[in-house]
DNA sequence: CCCATCAGTGCAGCATACTGCACTGATCGT
DNA sequence: ACGATCAGTGCAGTATGCTGCACTGATGGG
């Protein structure tokens, strides 16, 4: 299923020592306060034995993390690529167009990342989402005209924009040339649960 | 810090056993599945045993369950015990009546035990509560009638009531002695966040 | 009854977690 | 240079996790 139990010590000795340096303290203070012997305390967060459950609890207990914290999983795809051709395409215009999602984070904070492409005289709304969403957006290519709160933002080459989501909004590309541009969201708290991580990066 | 190895180890215990128990396994085959020998299931199970990460890995991997929740603490608070005298009093008539909240759960799913008291006379009016909403009550001594939807109650006692909580109610004591009654309550999925974990602090 | 299957115990032996100590080497501040 | 403090290694001894086996006892079916 996971994962062997060699890799997990490895994780689990990262976790370990990233929490000692966290707080300043040397392998003996780690050691004196968890009552485990320094050799013990190396040895484990270099990952090259397989402890009890008894020592990761007096070094959980040491470290004020939980224990289920020391021992949980890596999350999966902290690091994804996404090559090119490889995102996903969820807009697509009329004449050639189209709003690439190249990357993104999982709920429940959600960062995505957006390769826009508009042909001449194409426009895209979008709706407005909630109220701490944030959006920011840089011209590559072309011209680019944003349709906000009632006012009209003309970028060219370059510009850049940063604006919050929480109204109605177009993009339109009102040139004869193409427009691209690359579009950053950030929407906090969306999906349903939680994930209480806390691990290591 | 939370526990001692040796509690520990004896939750750990329950829980592989209940998994195995659960899914109908005999100690050799989660032995066999797992990897580990059947001596050492046994040993786990009854939590006279220290096992090494390893070994839990190899059963939690064979058990379907993340290692995680193996070793999570024991949720905190899953019996908690109200002296007498040691409830809410959330109400309080004029002339003596009380509604007493005797035990509750958390949020979000709340169940609550209520002890009520009304003198001659009195009258407590409850608004509606949520669709969902379930209402107990068994009356000790006295007479209560229970206004609902039009319809009038009379309740003598032992007599018992259901009813669901989505319209506004009350409770009144129309006899010349006092009334006493039990009220249970749940109401589900109030409250904002669910707490998953259940660490001690 | 006999036989099979299961949970659980006791023990001997092996593998290894864990300790304690001595040691190397790097990095400080004086 | 010098001592102090730190991380890290190697090793021998001890404690114990872990295995395998033999055994008891309970249950259930033919």
């Amino acid at each position: 299923m996971g994962l062997d139990a060699e890799a997990l010590a490895g994780v689990i000795g990262s976790r370990v020592r990233h929490e000692r340096i966290d707080r300043g303290w040397t392998l003996d203070r780690l050691a004196e306060v968890a009552g485990v012997s320094r050799r013990m305390v190396v040895s484990v967060e270099q990952g090259t034995v397989n402890p009890s459950i008894g020592t990761l609890l007096r070094l959980s207990d040491a470290l004020g993390v939980g224990l289920p914290a020391l021992v949980e999983p890596p999350h999966r795809a902290r690091t994804k690529v996404t090559r090119a051709g490889g995102g996903a395409v969820l807009w697509r215009g009329d004449t050639g167009g189209r709003g690439v999602l190249v990357a993104g984070t999982e709920p429940p904070d959600v960062l995505e990342l957006w390769d826009w492409t508009l042909a001449p005289g194409e426009t895209h709304a979008s709706e407005a989402h909630s109220e701490r969403t944030r959006e920011l957006l840089h011209v590559h290519e072309g011209t680019l005209a944003i349709a906000l709160a009632g006012e009209t933002f003309t970028l060219s080459v370059g510009d850049a924009l940063s604006f919050v989501g929480d109204e109605a909004h177009s993009y339109a590309n009102p040139a004869d040339v193409p427009t691209r541009f690359s579009l950053a969201v950030y929407e906090p708290g969306v999906g349903s649960a939680h994930r209480k991580d806390g691990i290591d990066g």
